[in-house]
DNA sequence: ACCTGAACACCGTTCAAGT
DNA sequence: ACCTGAACACCGTTCAAGT
């Protein structure tokens, strides 16, 4: 025959697990966390709203989906480099940079317990440690460490995104933070008063990586 | 008169930013964020849902109140001991207790940018570590690192009380996680099949502060 | 100034009914 | 087996009306 359908070719617009977390990434990436409800994505998805939950169980098991997502495609092909430091560092400018344009993952990274997305990228930073020569035991502190540390930044990234949605107003709100703390009290407040103005023109991506290497450092001092 | 009623003296039931917050506080506590409505609010102050909205702008800024306080509390008259390092140490654990008595200051932190609670926190934090003759700027990277290492933590061990409501089944869910990390591809997870038995009989309290003074340790390495 | 509570515009989720 | 879409049981928030 000329029109040959192959019968595993389904209708692009067939419904199947994978369409629907992939019409949810872009609703959050397009419109935040607050766009994305059942209406909506029917609504992209050309179906009813129901229909959904035959291939999903609930919406919090379609925003963990959504996040395994994402970070599986931020860990993936990892390239190894000479220095395991290094690749701990790639690793987790990876995950911040992959939260930095989809903030509602880090959202979703704080509040889940120890679902997939966790595990991958606690596996990721735990085989990266492990040539260091740490005890098992510690290494197993290490990473977690690292992992918690990352996951915090994540969350606090999210808040400030979901503060001014796009950048704009981005520095306006580190500026107006800056002044709220240089009009602190220095007596009551004199850490805050006193790093108010270098809070203007750090740069969150830097300043990620210092904690990071603060970590690493702290792994690497003996006992 | 014999019977001075103080004008200044309202009536108990008298509602006040002070007494919703409080009662938000309870509900929060005693059945978690989701059982915090407005509705369940104004019953148990004995009024109507529209009442709250004079004296709190909405639910965020309620949970906000919420969060500072318990923060407020948890960091207030802080005794000083004689070595800042472990000043630092004490410090981390009392939030870290306050979140484990209120698992949803864990989430709220985790969610929130620069508020007020975050700002006590970094502020207790920094304090610290100012004898420890860092550099200014190595300074606020170093109590931004503890400070987000704290709220990563604080949101997974929110995540983890969510998901086992008072303790029972925690100890079952992590066996869980750890035959769930056995059974996995040793070839493919190599660190987290390596590391499932101490998953089991870790403590989360331990953990959380193996990671303080790995961080303490980094800043301390010069350079 | 402060409180009441019905009403509005939404949600996530379910489910009988369809194909 | 899979989809439809109305219906249910909720939400946060507003607001005219009261005191």
């Amino acid at each position: 025959m000329a029109t040959t359908t192959r019968r595993t070719e389904r209708r692009t617009d067939a419904l199947s697990r994978a369409r629907i977390v992939e019409a949810a990434i872009e609703i959050l990436d397009a419109d935040g966390e607050s766009a994305l409800t059942f209406r909506a994505l029917a609504a992209r998805l050309a179906t009813g709203s129901g229909a959904i939950y035959w291939h999903v169980a609930n919406k919090s098991e379609l925003l963990a989906a959504a996040t395994d997502d994402v970070v599986a495609r931020a860990l993936g092909g990892a390239a190894s480099e000479a220095d395991p430091e290094q690749e701990v560092r790639t690793l987790a400018l990876r995950i911040f940079d992959a939260i930095d344009a989809h903030p509602w993952v880090g959202s979703q990274l704080a509040r889940e317990p120890l679902q997939l997305a966790m595990q991958q990228i606690l596996e990721a930073i735990g085989q990266r440690l492990e040539s260091f020569g740490t005890p098992d035991r510690a290494l197993f502190d290490a990473a977690s460490a690292l992992t918690n540390y990352i996951v915090g930044v994540a969350g606090q990234n999210a808040a400030n995104a979901r503060l001014h949605v796009h950048d704009e107003g981005r520095t306006a709100f580190l500026e107006q933070v800056a002044t709220r703390w240089t009009d602190l009290d220095a007596e009551q407040h004199p850490f805050l008063s006193k790093v108010a103005p270098q809070l203007a023109d750090h740069d969150d991506r830097e300043q990620f990586l210092a904690g990071v290497d603060l970590i690493l450092a702290g792994i690497r001092t003996p006992h």
